[in-house]
DNA sequence: CCCTATTTGTGCGTATGTATC
DNA sequence: AGATACATACGCACAAATAGG
């Protein structure tokens, strides 16, 4: 079963025995591995071995493990089309899961110069800022602050609290229609408040994505940066 | 200067402080800091609270510690589009930059599963894969492997390593236009390897990017996985 | 609420092979 | 050849989280 000696290490080849058996459909997403204690009598390897093998799986986002629970296949990643008419919902029933949205938090503040800019607007200006969770089947996927013109958009936070959608939010304030201006993609690394939001550990890596999105006549209504986890989800361009 | 005991640490304040100078000017990219020693003395703290300041002005991405060598402000993130017509020379070119490529290492090899479906050739087909990393001015950027079919593009790494263009390589090889089909944007924490050859430290994020290049008739010719330190690098989309 | 068995997390020490200078 | 560093692999012990009775 294992090849010892010959240029490959034990610890790959049981993370490639493991991988070919999620490969396969042996594990499906949700199943749990066996214990690592099982796992390393059947490969007749130390534990730490076989921790080692798990936690190159972990890395390349195959698995997670709960301590005390057992270690579990992960779902396959969402893939996710940014383009001109980027919409979480259909996105998400595109590929029959369930989306949900929720409101964290908003409040009004004068706008920075940062946010004043993308919206084009005078800095200091009025915005209302919106802080809210984005879930698929229930698994967090993203979470994102939010920004939007005041007075034009002051009845976002409530229609998008009563119904989880920003597009019907915009829709409220006479904005039927609107597509992303501007995306820009940056990583991180997960800090405490990507933890707790996103349910992953400190330290997972996240995608940053600042986008603008605009009316029909190019006018700047919503500028937003969004976390998504990285281990969750791959973002797609044309194609 | 330090307003203690109302709510806002004082590495918190000195880290703002230094951010200011480093957005209002004061601290240009690639100038270094004062010395930890110096910046105590200026702003009457301990040297581990300067030091916690600096940290998270790392973890922001905005200044890069060198052990021995001081505290250097980054420069601003390239700002990197992805389209049908991504290049990367031009890419940096048109930032004003110098770009520069490097060939790692090439071999042959039988296509995985993965590199296989993505260039639509049999299972185990010859390929030549090409480890490379790519510059601008001096700074590393990213690096990728990138798998070509064989025999069509037998010429690419001595092409490639002679140029350090991939346009030119393929272009050798009867390919004068191509462009991207498939762009999966995904992010990771780096690894050693990354580490070595982006010159960042373990566990600063990168964004992984795999594409699929076609000629103008459609035929996949190149298939490539390539690491972007998110330090240096912001994608963009459209715009 | 407590107790316990299961399972993963972590630390220490040891030995060995391999790559590098 | 020697010295050094590093990754690999193993063994043992205990801590911490989970799940179920």
């Amino acid at each position: 079963m294992l090849a010892r000696g010959r240029g490959v290490t034990v610890w790959r080849q049981i993370a490639e025995a493991i991988e070919a058996e999620i490969a396969g459909g042996g594990l499906p997403p949700g199943a749990r591995l066996p214990t690592e204690a099982a796992l390393s009598l059947r490969f007749g390897v130390n534990r730490h071995t076989v921790r080692q093998a798990v936690k190159s799986l972990v890395d390349k986002g195959l698995v997670r493990v709960a301590q005390g629970s057992g270690t579990y296949v992960e779902a396959k990643p969402l893939a996710y089309p940014i383009g001109a008419r980027t919409r979480f919902s259909e996105i998400v029933v595109g590929q029959a899961r369930d989306p949900a949205g929720k409101v964290i938090s908003h409040r009004e503040a004068g706008a920075s110069v940062e946010i004043a800019e993308a919206l084009d607007l005078p800095p200091g200006s009025l915005v209302v800022m919106i802080e809210s969770a984005h879930f698929a089947d229930g698994v967090p996927i993203s979470w994102s602050t939010a920004a939007f013109p005041l007075p034009r958009f002051a009845r976002v936070p409530e229609v998008y609290g009563a119904t989880g959608s920003i597009t019907a939010a915009l829709a409220a304030c006479g904005v039927p229609d609107y597509r992303r201006a501007v995306t820009r993609i940056g990583a991180a690394v997960a800090d405490r408040t990507d933890a707790g939001r996103l349910e992953v550990a400190e330290g997972r890596p996240v995608l940053v994505i600042e986008s603008v999105n605009v009316d029909r006549d190019g006018v700047p209504i919503q500028w937003a940066r969004s976390h998504f986890s990285a281990d969750r989800v791959r973002l797609t361009v044309g194609g």
